[in-house]
DNA sequence: GCTGTAAATGAGAAGGGTTTTCATTTATAT
DNA sequence: ATATAAATGAAAACCCTTCTCATTTACAGC
């Protein structure tokens, strides 16, 4: 059994060949963060039939199961990116559309105090620095 | 000459019954964050004559000449709110969908020290804390 | 190994929010 | 008043994503 499936099984979703094809991108890919199209394509490239809703199926299914995470960008589509455990927020070349990561404890424990002065019990919240990255200036 | 075309000439727009329309909507809201639809409905209910379109072209015109700011919320549409020349970041409920406003000095100096250390010239930022307000809890 | 059954898939249609198209109307410089 | 470029409305188109439904598949139980 490969590393995928045991993978799946893990996270109780049946083992088919569509999710494992999926998680081969996501586990092989350069670029860490990848929109469903991409995903599809590179599917497609690599000559596997499948549906682009059956992509967007199982990334749902993987984010629902925690083997990745999907980020909203600003104006329309997401990417999403296999989940590692750690908390990071994103920086994206506006320019050339490469995201970086990043962490910090400053800025998370603000937003903490800040949910807190206001009343609410924060449940989530999404970070973008935009900017245009070394290469691209 | 009203308030609002002296506000629509100064940033360089002709003043048209929509464009004024538009604007006495968004000044005259209670809650700060309406969506396109939200203007669209609002000014229905005013007995104005206006197409849809034509409020999304609006507020973009708007956006563009600084009148107002869209905010692009998780999972799809726009709100706008009328520009006051303050930065400020939001807090939204998940469950109401009320949006509140907060600055944080802190939270501002480290996302530009960041963007700095990964060699980025920062251009924007977008930042939303979600949870769930006081009432809601 | 078979087989039954519930779950997953593919194709295309549908959905929501937003933008575009294009013929008509309007604001404003002359 | 008039000419002209810009703005409008309605509907179609768009993009990304989800849904529908007939077909195929995985896998638990024999």
């Amino acid at each position: 059994m490969t590393m995928e499936s045991q993978d799946l099984r893990k996270a109780g979703l049946k083992v088919t060949l569509p999710r494992v094809k999926v998680l081969e991108i996501l586990e092989k890919t350069e670029q860490r963060h990848l929109s469903a199209e991409d995903v599809y394509k590179a599917l497609l490239e690599t000559g596997e039939e499948i549906g682009l809703a059956t992509v967007y199926r199982v990334l749902t299914q993987f984010e629902g199961a925690g083997l990745v995470s999907r980020l909203s960008i600003d104006g329309g589509h997401a990417v999403f990116e296999l989940e590692d455990g750690t908390h990071h927020d994103h920086l994206l070349c506006v320019k050339c559309n490469r995201i970086e990561e990043f962490v910090d404890e400053v800025i998370e424990q603000r937003q903490k105090d800040i949910a807190l002065e206001k009343g609410f019990e924060m449940t989530d919240h999404s970070l973008y620095i935009y900017g245009i990255c070394r290469n691209c200036q």
